[in-house]
DNA sequence: TCCGTTCCATACAGTTATGTACGGAACGGA
DNA sequence: TCCGTTCCGTACATAACTGTATGGAACGGA
């Protein structure tokens, strides 16, 4: 029957997702995998057709742990909209990996439709998921898009942008900010 | 004396932006410029020492443009602090190109320190023209933070994000989000 | 002990890129 | 017409990577 995987074929996809955090797509590379491993490309060709069979089951396994996961977890916490807001943001951003996976993803869509598609699916599932927690915190319409917006904004642009002390410090002003976008109805015009 | 430059430097610079935007550092190719150029890599190396130098003067480049020639356009429109971000934001929207190459540099200083350094610089000085608009909006010095955080996340953010029909389309979200941000005193908690 | 499953190593062919060397071609002055 | 500057084309050496083929090695049952 069957004998032990010595390197499994999801070793591959770990180390994959390791590569493409680290330096994007391109630096997902066979042989590198391999060497990182401490093999030869030998067995890579046993487990997928070829390297992009890798490349879709990477974007696989990114898929399903950054929205069911994530979402899970939060949920799994109890309390009200606020503390998963709360809850939301910090696993968000304590992951580390994950999230350099997210945002290498993030780019790589810019130039592939088919990542592109993906990322749609799950940004979409994230955003549907804020906007039910912010229409328990605020009434209007308009004011949980905006919310959303500014939310998603910050966890996504944050990690983009390179600015360093203006009067307050990155830590201290993204709390600020989550303040704001967890009080209720702060600026209903 | 010189004779006509008839593939000048700044030929194979202004070809290495628009391979930048399109694909990253990695998709900046001499073998690719050339063949886009029409030309064979002959010249190339007349020019440059090797591709990292070409790299080097396409980072130049765009730092030249996205920080002095952008702030220069929006200050010579005149205007109030309001009609001025008003513009600022319109700038950044508007030019394609230069926006993916924005988009492009912010990926790849995630993984290169030179980069990332130069990014600071731009962010920074972006930062803080943001900050001395709305500074004559509003009085709270953390007010005005946490609007210069949400504009530059919005503008940086919302590239990354790829949500579809929320309630409302992505134009007008970016439309109402504007309108908050340079409204005076929104939220003064 | 023998067998099937799972994987590994090695060798090979092919592609795509880099950088170097060098012989020119094109062009505009003098 | 000759010359210097500015480039272009070609050939070559090298490197990194992909994918294929093939012969096994390791391991756990039966």
């Amino acid at each position: 029957m069957p004998a032990p995987a010595r390197t499994p074929r999801s070793r591959w996809v770990e180390e994959g997702l390791r590569a493409l955090a680290a330096g994007g797509p391109d630096a997902v590379r066979v042989d590198s995998l391999a060497k990182a491993i401490g093999v030869t490309r030998g067995g890579f060709y046993w487990h997928f057709e070829d390297r992009g069979a890798l490349l879709e089951e990477i974007l696989d396994a990114w898929e399903r742990t950054s929205i069911d996961e994530a979402i899970e977890r939060v949920e799994a916490g109890g309390g009200d909209a606020r503390e998963k807001l709360r809850r939301l943001f910090d696993l968000a951003a304590s992951s580390r990996d994950l999230l350099k996976v997210d945002l290498a993803v993030r780019d790589w869509a810019r130039r592939d439709p088919a990542v592109a598609k993906r990322l749609r699916r799950v940004d979409n599932r994230r955003m549907d998921y804020m906007r039910s927690l912010f229409a328990l915190i605020c009434d209007d319409e308009d004011e949980v898009e905006v919310r959303c917006l500014f939310t998603f904004s910050i966890f996504v642009g944050s990690h983009f942008m390179r600015t360093d002390n203006g009067p307050r410090s990155r830590r201290e002003m993204l709390e600020l900010a989550l303040d704001r976008l967890t009080t209720p109805n702060f600026g209903a015009l």
